[in-house]
DNA sequence: CGCGTTTACGTCGTTCGTAACGATA
DNA sequence: TATCGTTACGAACGACGTAAACGCG
């Protein structure tokens, strides 16, 4: 067994059991996988893949007991690189972040503008998912850090770093009738319009959806999008008020448009910072996250994302001081 | 980066530094060793070593880390091994055990006994330790099961598996002033003759010191040792009275001796079995476990120790049923 | 017939062990 | 001078890539 052959494992796995796709990423050649695999399986004395033909259909109960194992290895190896290349004060290298929309969109585009002068050989990879989709790229393990969005729960596939809070705030055409309230309508007045809110409203979890439910209102999704400028535009064209969150509405708002708090029954959302648990960060993934949080401690970060320190998030000294909200 | 540089890097930490001997124990040559680990510095950009003239003075901060991250490392790939064993039906292999006198000599022995009957060709090393050194061996990595006893808390340094309760017995010769009595004695009773204990009785956070001491009561230990069978020699000599587990008054009692439960204030023992996080057991292990402590339903030890469920020991279902108490 | 896997084979790189050398106590 | 780590060298093993064969849709 090697880490070569554990790496070939992972590599096979994640690009769908076909072997040359996974040999073209990991820069081999496609025999060279398919022989160690074979090797592997015949050290270990069982299959690794259910085989029909020569085609590999699925893996075996061993085979994903293994992966499990290898893919926690190339974890620490990637700790060990990680670890070294700080040390060698290395500048260059790859943050993969995977966010959901409004975060790349409002909240990012500083911070990484500001994070590529401190560290100009990085090359910043973001990858844009749905809101569930996002911890199950970060538990692939082949991304740096996921920036989501929680309402009230704390994510728990990873390291989970509070950022900032944020509210939602209702948009709606200056012609519409809650335009002229002067005040953050109440859920009973804004459940009597159609809204339009993002896709994630849809899911039962959803804390829109709850925040109805909780007091038995009916109420009506006109419309849903992934992504703040849709949901901006399709008010603007009258099909209901949105439902979106604050970092959306930049300064200078459109003059056709109205913003009004969200109703005060809606709760305050959160934004994490989530890394894969037991990753060594590198330097400039620090001082990313510092930047995109100000308030963290440097040293404490760093201290706990070494995991030096019992993480146990969030702490409540911290949590006190969180209360600075990011808005561009 | 190796798996074999790991191992050999391990190999030299845990061989106090001495290339030459752990290239022996890794039946490997000594210029391979060094060579190695030199080419895992040039790769890595930094010394995991500090050196003196030639020879290896400490680790580096570096290379504790690399350390670490290489302990945990290996301790995955045996993981696939030994899962890869049992997939296979192996029935031979090592089992490395590091214990307490008392259970190596009271509890233990049938029960390795009855362990070799279901698997002849297993190996069973039996390490004997001082109480705090066993956590030590098992962080260490070269063990696959601590078994210690611990009056109140619970081991925190790997997955602690209670395995049954306790309580201590004083144990007189039969001409003692305690003798006569037909009850357990209080701990007054108790102070106001000298004691015979074991070694761990020293230590500020003996259960027996603390006993005394939150009822504000002076004692005197008259002597310590490791091991009961030397405790019941002094108790016979009559240096005091013995206070000891109960497991080591076997039956026949020899008929100059008198035992009385201990003061009931003297709290309850509870016997753990402690396994490496991470690792893995073998069938035997698990066949092990289960002969220690048959009212664990082997479908959730093995369960359990796989990881797939999260442990939160002990679980309010199983803690009831830990009632039974092994005494030979 | 295209796609993907396996098998076969030659080359290259790496590791390993032996042996000689050097430093240190 | 004995012990331990480093350097040097030759042999053997193993991994990799190219090329061809095989199954399957």
């Amino acid at each position: 067994m090697t880490l070569t052959q554990l790496r070939y494992l992972i590599a096979i796995a994640d690009s769908g059991l076909n072997i040359t796709l996974a040999a073209a990423r990991v820069h081999a050649t496609q025999p060279g996988l398919s022989k160690q695999i074979k090797q592997m399986e015949a050290e270990l004395g069982f299959l690794l893949f259910e085989r029909r033909g020569r085609s590999l259909t699925s893996l075996t109960p061993g085979g994903q007991r293994v992966l499990m194992h290898a893919r926690r290895i190339l974890e620490e190896t990637a700790s060990i690189r990680a670890y070294a290349a700080n040390e060698r004060g290395e500048t260059s290298g790859a943050l993969v972040m995977v966010t959901t929309h409004t975060q790349a969109r409002y909240v990012l585009p500083p911070v990484i503008a500001g994070l590529k002068r401190a560290f100009p050989y990085v090359s910043v990879h973001l990858q844009p998912a749905a809101d569930r989709e996002v911890l199950e790229y970060l538990n692939r393990g082949d991304v740096d850090v996921a920036i989501l969005s929680t309402a009230g729960s704390v994510p728990r596939d990873g390291m989970a770093i509070p950022l900032y809070r944020w509210r939602r705030v209702v948009l709606v055409p200056a012609m519409h009738a809650l335009a002229r309230l002067d005040r953050a309508p109440s859920l009973q007045e804004l459940a009597i319009h159609p809204l339009v809110s993002y896709e994630s409203s849809i899911q039962p979890e959803s804390s829109l959806r709850q925040a109805f439910a909780r007091q038995g209102l009916s109420w009506q999704l006109a419309m849903t999008a992934q992504d703040a400028d849709l949901i901006r535009t399709y008010v603007r064209a009258g099909l209901g008020a949105g439902v979106l969150a604050e970092m959306a509405v930049g300064l200078p708002l459109d003059a056709d448009l109205r913003v009004l708090p969200a109703p005060p029954t809606l709760c305050e959302c959160v934004t994490w910072a989530v890394l894969p648990r037991t990753r060594v960060p590198r330097d400039y993934t620090v001082e990313f996250l510092q930047r995109l949080a100000p308030q963290l401690d440097r040293r404490d970060l760093r201290r706990v994302l070494e995991g030096t320190s019992e993480p146990a998030w969030p702490p409540p000294p911290w949590w006190a001081e969180i209360s600075q909200t990011i808005t561009i």
